[in-house]
DNA sequence: CTAAGGTATATGCAACTGCATATTATTGAA
DNA sequence: TTCAATAATATGCAGTTGCATATACCTTAG
């Protein structure tokens, strides 16, 4: 194995501290609005794409960067707030459909302005167009 | 306000997966070395760049992404395992000095090379130096 | 000196997470 | 068909986090 290059190294400490502070802007947006985490929003926007039909839990997974046990109890928290609602599948009886209800999609709705704001200030408002592209692609290459 | 370009938004999407996938690729490794978590070593290295004086927590704190609170029972974990010791300071009856011990000192040393590899593998690989300092230079335009 | 405000650290409690494993349902091979 | 393997989801438990607040000490205006 080769050793890690200063560059690498630098870019890994970066990527940690940017990272962490956009998100925690983010967070603090949020709670600041008394709105949900980033995580239920991240659930309320891939269930809105897929309106009207829904998905699977194990769908919703491989979209989202949570662990099946940590999305099983988020589901549930979600449905039980009323912004989800549930069903089971014809084909598979293990399977569950979430979809989002209305009031789901209005709290959709409601948070993307807040989570926008967040971002265009924390991050986009830093990065010109282009190097917001570079940095995509650099970032791409990581994963 | 403006409104987010789809470059940043792409950005920020990519940010999120890169830090995400080499921070949990990181967490695996240690794991499966059976090493403390990564915010252990973070703090074993901070207090060996000082040594042999040691740092008081709020400095620890300036120099890490942790909250103060989760510092303080972090600190109190690590104490407990033996990694570090602890001192009162003479001015400021407050303040705790915090030192690594030769097992701290020992496992930072330990925990370093399976590090490094999860670096290496996970990210370092991707990128030729001259990426990685682009990278580098994009990220701290965030924060 | 003293009270008021600030700084450094700690902690009770509720919520969330990771891990291992359980539960239920499907699939496939014999 | 039946049983073993796999897949989708759930859960008990211990450990960690966030939040609000407590504790202890310091500094400074008056």
């Amino acid at each position: 194995m080769q050793k890690l290059n200063k560059p690498a190294q630098q870019a890994w400490v970066h990527l940690v501290r940017a990272s962490d502070h956009v998100q925690c802007a983010v967070a603090k947006a949020l709670k600041a609005a008394d709105m949900p985490p980033l995580d239920w929003y991240d659930v309320l926007l891939e269930l809105k794409r897929t309106l009207p039909s829904g998905l699977r839990q194990f769908e919703l997974q491989d979209k989202l960067l949570i662990k099946q046990y940590n999305l099983s109890r988020l589901l549930k928290r979600m449905k039980e707030d009323g912004l989800l609602s549930q069903g089971t599948c014809d084909h598979d009886g293990r399977s569950i459909w979430f979809c989002l209800t209305e009031k789901g999609k209005k709290m959709q709705q409601k948070m993307w302005p807040v989570y926008e704001k967040a971002l265009v200030t924390n991050m986009a408002s830093k990065l010109t167009a282009e190097e917001a592209e570079t940095l995509s692609g650099l970032l791409q290459k990581i994963r």
